[in-house]
DNA sequence: ACCTGTGGCGAAACAC
DNA sequence: GTGTTTCGCCAC
């Protein structure tokens, strides 16, 4: 980790470095101090040179470069202990092996709001003395309990940006400038009124403006022989051979290395129309040795779970055949693997993270993990299909196989012209990640990182959680949840019923509104100078600063306001096509971190956890959406039905809309049209809803029959219902238009009670959430049909989707493996059927009973 | 090993 | 039998 000082120089770690990592790069790399413009692929700290080390691609000559800080960096930690009480209290910091020098330096402490001096303590290089400022700490805290106040990145107090352009001048690296376009420059003073956030808000611009060069990148996977089917080779002991490798470059390589083996024929014949080389080997040395050649030839290597799996098989199995390490390209970390001289990306773990399955991507891959699923659902291709196990593949067979996995690999960073690459190193920038740790942790730690930046950059001490919780207090409220830790948002209760011509009012990114608006921070909230502060709303008893504005809102004020006045305009503006895609990945990027802002502040895992944040946000929120739903009845609307930050209205006109905008403007919120339904249907349950908009678009919401763990049978029925409802125009048709619906159910039911259909339409798919054996409260259908397959050596765990179908027998259900139609509990499925369909028929007027009796009376 | 939040629905399991 | 808890999935 680059900035992240607590992630450094854990113990074990240091052993592992030993030695090995800068040999080969000493080989591979050009090492220098005279660095043309290039952008930072990735900023480490190298144990062994007790420096920090950049990796630097230059794109026009196409060069990977490592330039090494010189400039005198210590790793340091910063304590309110004075120089001269850790010398008289514990003398033994300064006899530490790993003790350099200390100076007192002058900080903000942002949660007293006042200057302090603190004392900062230098350690000589990590590596060579055991630990160094680690054991320092460790001394110090042991003598004098929590004092250890502040922790300090060790790195930079002002960090080389990923992802951003530098050359050397001499001194160090320098930022080389980005050329800003006339019309954003122009945006920004209109966009920011307070000199402030303007001047805060162009120091943003370059990161959205730096162009991203393309990077020349590899995509490789390994093909292992296996004795067993089923059973994945463990890269610990690498105790087989790796069978085939394929290399696919966004250069067009496209190269499958195959072994050899005894007893496998080949047959050329089957490798003449393959549009993919195939070199054959006739031992496993040459093909890695091979491989090896190759990855250091690129500054990328993508692969899909090379982390956990290609590249330390490789590193391990290159062992066994008698490679020497500093011969082997390939460096484990603490939590990942990469390689030299380049970087490695693992996009299994980029698409595990949940706010890219969200945001960048929709939810289109939801809750599927392997290459085959999410490439389908992203890319629209999938694996090729396998019908023999690895090792009795024949070797054409095996060698399609495999390049088809790594070129899909490829393909995720190439597609849509390199959607995916552009938004990591967009997102890198942002979260001042290096794209290898920000493709490999989730959302939180991009904003910890972010806010730690902006905190350095400041010259800010960045706070212990302990601190804020003391300072600012818990949370107030409790939330109608149980286990929660506060209130959240409001949601109306809808009326059940068709309605027709119903507006959709949305207030705009509403928590980071609430959060700029009312000058949410850690810092501001429950601050210390009560008398300069005021309470925003009654309902709770925290205060804010008046005087000052808080960090955390100054941040998200500005991406929410650069991202809605100057990104999504150009998204939508720009001149040329290219451009606008561009500023789409940017407003994009922007998204994910200002969604996340608020989320962060609730979590206890976050460092800056301040619940009072959390609580103010929501509180407002409350305040935002209840006072309006009050204006709208005011002004002679009727709101139906609402949800957190949205506002279903019936009777409403144009002007009676801009009235409402008018008002939400005036609590500093914006509010916009977002939909307008030819009618909705309202179960009367919240977060149940079914609307036809004006241009025939049908949206769903909640319904228990569009879920993702429905069975496909009553999916189809919910369909067809569906289909059917789409032609309302009026209240007349809806009559009509039930006597279909009524029909239509009728058939399933007997289409059920007659066995007329397939096992795979009544099973039912529901992801493990845990491993079998931490179902301790209670043990769910789910977890019991896993457990009947796990008898036939079928183990599912965290991740995992077991498909089964309820059953009549005493346990009632079985895997949908081991079930036969006539088995099937019909009983169960049609209460299943009954309260999907009810969804939609209490809407329409209509209650299953009197449905049943219509049944039974034809 | 994992790390953004709370509110809501429905099925089944569990507690009494 | 009823009421409560747990779990998965969803809305926002």
């Amino acid at each position: 980790m680059a900035f992240e000082e607590e992630e450094v120089l854990e113990e074990e770690e240091v052993r592992e470095y030993e030695g090995e990592e800068i040999a080969e790069f000493k080989i591979k790399g050009v090492i220098s101090t005279s660095i043309p413009p290039s952008i930072a692929l990735s900023v480490t700290y190298d144990g062994a040179e007790g420096k920090a080390l950049v990796k630097l691609y230059d794109p026009s000559t196409d060069t990977v470069y490592y330039w090494y800080d010189n400039t005198g960096h210590r790793p340091y930690l910063l304590t309110d202990l004075p120089p001269e009480v850790i010398a008289d209290k514990v003398p033994e910091v300064l006899k530490h092996p790993g003790f350099s020098h200390m100076e007192v330096v002058k900080k903000y402490d942002a949660l007293s709001n006042r200057e302090v001096l603190m004392t900062k303590i230098y350690a000589k290089d990590p590596l060579s003395v055991g630990g160094g400022r680690r054991s320092i700490r460790d001394l110090l805290q042991k003598t004098w309990e929590s004092r250890i106040k502040y922790h300090h990145s060790y790195l930079f107090d002002r960090g080389i940006v990923p992802g951003m352009w530098y050359r050397s001048n001499g001194a160090g690296l320098a930022p080389v400038p980005i050329e800003i376009p006339e019309e954003v420059k122009a945006s920004l003073s209109k966009v920011f009124s307070s000199e402030d956030e303007r001047e805060a808000a162009e120091e943003w611009i370059p990161y959205f403006q730096a162009p991203i060069p393309h990077i020349r990148r590899v995509a490789i996977d390994i093909e292992v022989f296996t004795p067993q089917e089923n059973k994945v080779p463990n890269p610990k002991d690498a105790e087989y051979e790796v069978v085939s490798v394929a290399l696919v470059g966004s250069d067009g390589l496209r190269r499958v290395l195959v072994l050899r083996r005894p007893g496998m024929d080949i047959d050329l014949e089957a490798f003449s129309d393959f549009d993919f080389e195939v070199l054959f080997f006739d031992n496993e040395y040459d093909l890695i040795s091979e491989v090896f050649k190759v990855i250091t030839q690129y500054p990328l290597v993508v692969s899909f779970n090379g982390d956990n799996f290609d590249l330390p098989y490789l590193y391990n199995r290159a062992l066994a055949l008698g490679f020497k390490r500093e011969e082997i390209p390939i460096v484990a970390r603490r939590d990942y693997v990469t390689v030299a001289p380049g970087i490695h990306i693992d996009l299994y773990k980029f698409f595990a993270i949940k706010a890219i399955e969200v945001y960048a991507f929709g939810g289109v891959y939801r809750g599927e993990r392997g290459l085959d699923a999410i490439a389908s659902a992203v890319l629209g291709v999938g694996k090729v299909e396998r019908q023999e196990s690895i090792s009795a593949m024949p070797l054409d067979e095996l060698a399609e196989y495999n390049y088809r996995d790594a070129f899909i690999t490829l393909y995720f960073t190439l597609y849509n012209d390199e959607l995916v690459m552009k938004l990591i190193i967009l997102l890198s920038r942002i979260a001042k990640l290096p794209p290898e740790d920000l493709t490999r942790s989730q959302v939180s730690a991009w904003i910890r990182n972010m806010l730690y930046y902006e905190h350095r950059k400041r010259g800010w001490l960045i706070p212990n959680k302990e601190d804020i919780i003391a300072s600012r207090g818990g949370a107030y409220t409790k939330a109608i949840i149980k286990g929660k830790k506060y209130a959240g948002a409001v949601v109306l209760d809808p009326p059940a019923g068709v309605f027709f011509n119903v507006y959709v009012l949305d207030f705009a990114s509403l928590y980071p509104s609430v959060i700029s608006r009312w000058n949410l921070s850690y810092e501001t909230v429950n601050c210390q100078e009560k008398e300069n502060a005021e309470r925003p709303i009654a309902e709770l008893p925290h205060w804010i600063c008046k005087g000052r504005r808080g960090i955390t809102s100054l941040l998200v004020g500005i991406l929410r306001d650069l991202r809605v006045h100057v990104y999504k305009r150009l998204a939508k503006n720009a001149p040329t096509p290219q451009e606008r895609a561009l500023y789409d990945v940017v407003q994009s990027a922007m998204k994910v971190f200002i969604n996340a802002s608020y989320g962060v502040f609730g979590a206890e895992t976050f460092p800056l956890y301040c619940p009072p944040v959390a609580e103010l946000t929501t509180a407002l929120a409350r305040y935002v959406m209840t006072s309006t739903v009050l204006k709208a009845i005011e002004v002679g609307v009727q709101p139906i039905y609402g949800d957190t930050d949205s506002l279903f209205l019936i009777n409403a006109s144009e002007d009676k809309i801009k009235a409402m905008m008018d008002y939400a403007n005036s609590l500093g919120i914006d509010i916009d049209l977002d939909k307008v339904y030819r009618f909705v249907l309202f179960s009367g349950r919240k977060k149940n809803y079914l609307g036809v908009t004006a241009d025939g678009g049908v949206i769903i919401k909640g319904l228990v029959g569009k879920k993702r763990n429905a069975p496909v049978f009553v999916k189809e029925l919910v369909d067809d219902i569906v289909k059917e409802l789409k032609s309302v125009q009026t209240l007349d048709d809806v009559f009509k238009v039930r006597d279909d619906v009524s029909a239509l159910v009728k058939e399933y039911e007997a289409r059920l009670k007659e066995h007329k259909i397939t096992l795979d339409k009544v099973a039912i798919k529901t992801s493990l959430n845990k491993d079998l054996d931490e179902y301790t409260k209670n043990k769910p259908q789910h977890v019991k049909a896993a457990e009947l397959l796990a008898k036939y050596g079928i183990r599912l765990g965290r991740g995992d989707v077991i498909s089964y179908v309820k059953t009549r027998d005493s346990l009632g259900v079985k895997p949908v493996q081991l079930a036969r139609i006539d088995e099937v509990d019909e009983r169960k499925y049609l209460e299943y059927m009954a309260t999907s369909v009810e969804q939609i028929l209490e809407a329409l007027g209509i209650s299953m009973e009197e449905l049943r009796g219509v049944m039974k009376l034809a």
